[in-house]
DNA sequence: CAGTGGTCTAGACCACAGT
DNA sequence: CTGTGGTCTAGACCACTGA
């Protein structure tokens, strides 16, 4: 399965998230306390907390000085901001991702938002697009780039309902480590996508430009989306 | 000045971050290393990795591994993504905060976003707005929902150009942790907001609805906001 | 090789909540 | 009071970088 080679307190941390998320303990639980998960799993309180400390930071957990650790809410994509529906919060079942533009090898385009190294220029980007649905309604149009640097035969692959980030993990030993967004709400982009998100253009829609950190050394990878927030919102914690 | 009962590693986080920020180290700059900082504070690594795990959170900082720290860069947009909120990103000399409606106490609005426990309703809510502007052009509309729940003359106080967080904190003991937020493109709130970001109707804007923890137990602070998109970006890092 | 950040241990004392 | 989380120490060993 996956490497063994993990900290120890990332072992913990996804061992408690998945708990969380298969509902062995539900929103409002008690969690064990520091102490007891020390001795659960044999380690040290620094190293338990550094785990809770990641569950506090994603959301998922509360802490309470002289009580104990809460289950605060359900899942969230990576990153920061994820969706979240009106009336439930989205399983992975009802999302589903098509690709519109199947990844080619191109230039960059000359507009592009993020200011990009002379490797990356002069290497040209792997672009693609995808369309994410939740419960079958289009709600992000996805455009992606990642610099064509050392990713063979990518453009190649399928990506329909898989996930970008595990191919690039498993396939390539690339891990997205964390990134930055701006931002903003527009009045409609061309045409094309108001189609293929199914929004009129006078409807508004929110904008998000991305840069990505990965596990490589100055390996970036650049996303921007459009999102239709009509019935849903986008979905932070801070 | 500010209390003197901080934490070590926040102390640390905040010397260092005002350094960043003031610009005693500029992007691209190595930092001290681990080892230089536990000697010139008189602190173990633990405590000046934990103030420097902040900086890495908020993206002030990178760390690489046989290397160093690394200045990362400061934010162009508005850092409201994060928990310091407008004033943390922005260079403090150009924001200004006005009040649009002042404090008092009213009922909870009947479509309010978010499910307030029984208490919060039986005790009504401490409701105001403020403008906020940078560079002098408005930026923000910032609309706050306090629970009415001991923050005695409240109400009577003067906001403007003062940080909510900081009054909060110094006359109530109340700080701020962290929070969650949902986030909308919204076309045209109703014409006065409008008005008074200086928007027109069809000009799409950001709308942000907050909730936020406390160091009070069960006692939230809630926000709405309308940001004005147009020159500016909302920042954030994940 | 020496220096850096990454992980981890085994304690300690404190502030706070509930009994 | 006990048990909880919040902070902190004083070490240790590792993996990685660059000279």
């Amino acid at each position: 399965m996956a490497a063994r080679n993990l900290p120890q307190y990332r072992r913990l941390y996804l061992l408690l998230r998945k708990h969380i998320v298969d509902g062995v303990y539900h929103e409002g639980d008690m969690l064990p306390s520091e102490n007891e998960l020390c001795i659960l799993h044999g380690l040290t309180r620094p190293t338990v907390r550094k785990a809770m400390d990641m569950l506090v930071h994603e959301g998922f957990i509360r802490r309470h000085q002289g009580k104990g650790s809460i289950v605060h809410k359900l899942p969230k994509g990576i990153g920061i901001l994820s969706i979240s529906g009106t009336t439930k919060a989205i399983g992975k079942d009802n999302l589903a991702t098509q690709t519109i533009i199947r990844p080619h090898i191109m230039e960059w385009p000359i507009d592009f938002p993020f200011l990009l190294s002379e490797s990356e220029n002069d290497s040209g980007c792997i672009f693609f697009s995808r369309l994410r649905l939740v419960n079958g309604s289009p709600i992000f149009y996805d455009i992606t780039y990642l610099p064509n640097i050392n990713l063979p035969r990518f453009s190649v692959r399928n990506l329909d309902n898989k996930s970008l980030f595990d191919i690039l993990r498993t396939s390539y030993s690339l891990e997205v480590k964390g990134g930055e967004q701006f931002i903003k709400a527009i009045n409609s982009p061309d045409k094309e996508i108001c189609d293929i998100l199914g929004v009129n253009q006078s409807q508004p829609v929110l904008h998000l430009q991305r840069k990505m950190d990965t596990s490589r050394l100055n390996y970036y990878i650049y996303s921007i989306l459009y999102c239709n927030t009509d019935e849903h919102s986008l979905y932070g914690i801070f």
